[in-house]
DNA sequence: TTCCAGGCAATAC
DNA sequence: GTATTGCATGGA
């Protein structure tokens, strides 16, 4: 195999097919549904998203409250936020912390997430330009991965997202050891794919498909079909 | 009942 | 510098 990362992308490709990342409820073109009870949605082979600005807002949101929490309780948490405040930052900075936290709980750790996303949303509202890397990573409750996945699905940067499915993935194909830090598995990925936005975006969200379906229960990746192909260790 | 989810900051050593 | 701990919901 010439390339482990750029086939596994192939790979991965062929059989989930484009996953359409970041998920959205301010997609243009689509009505509302009068029930308020509408999900996110995906834009599969779709790479225009997002266009505005509140667009880039609301995956921000997503990025902070899905940290270490599964996606299904984080649009729990959206739908409310969206309810009280339309997810517009102007609405969020004005809303009672009190209200914040009680839309959050779905979305776990609410009293340090409700202050992470008022903090942030204050930042956001000063920022008028596109932010680096270390002005995310100088926000409070923005880590690494948090950091990444707004630069590459809110801002387009060609930033690889490396989480904890990543992780397992790579140590387990032999792609990097299991004492890697995050910045080794982001360069490993990096190094071995050209700097692609749409690229980096479906591969990261199909890293999480793969990981659902054989790298949840351990031992991690026991099942995964693609052990064969790889020289492991 | 137990295990797990699209981590981060604070603290301990 | 690295390792551990607190956070604290809802579904499988």
């Amino acid at each position: 195999m010439h390339n482990p990362i750029r086939y596994l992308y192939d790979y991965l490709h062929d059989r989930y097919g484009p996953q359409g990342w970041w998920p959205l409820f301010h997609a243009p073109g689509q009505k509302r549904q009068a029930r308020g009870d509408d999900e996110p949605r995906y834009h599969h082979g779709d790479f225009s998203y997002p266009r505005t600005r509140l667009q880039r807002f609301e995956i921000c949101l997503g990025a902070i409250l899905t940290q270490n929490t599964s996606w299904r309780n984080v649009v729990d948490a959206l739908r409310n936020l969206r309810r009280i405040t339309y997810l517009q930052p102007k609405r969020i900075v004005d809303t009672p912390r009190s209200s914040l936290i009680t839309a959050i709980v779905p979305a776990r750790y609410y009293n340090q997430k409700s202050r992470y996303v008022c903090e942030f949303t204050h930042w956001f509202l000063r920022q008028k330009k596109q932010p680096t890397r270390d002005e995310l990573l100088a926000r409070i409750g923005v880590g690494n991965e948090t950091a990444d996945s707004m630069l590459l699905y809110a801002f387009t940067q060609p930033e690889f997202v490396v989480d904890a499915y990543t992780r397992r993935i790579a140590v387990f194909l032999g792609q990097v050891r299991d004492t890697a830090r995050y910045d080794d598995i982001k360069q490993c990925f990096r190094e071995r794919l050209k700097a692609d936005v749409p690229v980096f975006q479906e591969y990261h969200a199909l890293l999480v498909e793969h990981a659902k379906q054989y790298y949840v229960r351990k031992p991690w990746g026991e099942n995964d079909p693609l052990r064969e192909k790889f020289c492991r260790r």
